[in-house]
DNA sequence: GGCATGATGTTATTTTATAACGTAGTCAGC
DNA sequence: GCTGACTACGTTATAAAATAACATCATGCC
């Protein structure tokens, strides 16, 4: 699965388009409104498998429709794909990418190369299962795990050992 | 250790003394050098167990000085204090806190109470030990591991029930 | 003292995110 | 069809967080 994010080996159009499928899948099976313009910032945020700023997103969105559109527009979509699961924001680079696994309950646990950028979503129930345990015995109620592993992939690591 | 950071029943005075005592024999043993701008910001950074944003701290520092300080001034502060070690940087929360046991190596797991705001180092071996597994699984290296868990806390769990 | 190094001051700018308010689609019910 | 409620989108301004570039000052070694 890491290897599936080496943009050399893999058909990225093919993540693009079926992520934005099964964007209109679930949003038709929630009555959710994914509109033209979020839908095409989900498309931009899919551009790669590295975390892109929200003003990234804005230029492309902006070249793309010939008028430079307002922060707010695309803070607005990002919200919305949050909120419906199908795009995480990665707390530790203010930026966001693409959910793996959208439907699913999670909350998103990522490995972020430091060489290429790319970032893999594990969601490893080890890892939340270990949260859950030491949060119980301090009596803490969890809400949202924030995990972001930076590090080097192993694309990165052959690449300078 | 949770109900001690609970600011009604514990000595936090004694919380920034034994910060600041620990700080100055790190540093005088590293030969790091906590000028009296550095020591001053980890303090006001001690403030409580709320993470802290960097203005927040200038401006406490701006009135402590009478003249306004830069934002530069207290962001170099901190990444003197954060590459030391003695206090964390919390991603989701752009914010900053006291470390709860410098010297010691580790990258900081945190409870974050969305409540009252405290935060609560944890630091368990538990979690780091999920992340490698995972991440050797994977090939994948891992430089700094950042956790850090929304939720509630046990003391505003029983305020709301 | 003279000099190198590191710390701080000062000003300007960049990056990220939100507030406030108005307009325009969308859809239900009549 | 039209009306009204609701949601999405546009526009402008502003806030919050972080950094860049350059000058000055302090510290400690020679
Ligand atoms: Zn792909
Ligand atoms: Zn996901
Ligand atoms: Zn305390
Ligand atoms: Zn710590």
């Amino acid at each position: 699965m890491p290897a599936a994010t080496n943009p050399a080996n893999h058909d990225h159009d093919h993540c693009i388009a079926d992520a934005l499928t099964r964007a209109d899948a679930l949003c038709a099976e929630r009555g959710a409104r994914l509109t033209a313009l979020r839908r095409q910032v989900l498309e931009l945020v899919w551009t790669s498998h590295r975390p892109r700023g929200a003003y990234a997103i804005l230029e492309d969105l902006s070249q793309r429709e010939g008028k430079s559109a307002a922060p707010l527009t695309v803070y607005r979509a990002l919200e919305f794909l949050v909120e419906q699961g199908l795009v995480h924001r990665l707390e530790s680079l203010n930026a966001y990418i693409g959910c793996a696994a959208p439907g699913a309950v999670h909350s998103g646990q990522f490995l972020v190369c430091e060489a290429c950028g790319n970032a893999v979503e594990i969601d490893d129930p080890r890892i939340r299962a270990a949260i859950d345990t030491i949060a119980a015995e301090r009596g803490f109620q969890v809400d949202r795990p924030t995990v972001e592993v930076r590090g080097r992939c192993t694309d990165c690591q052959e690449k300078t050992p």
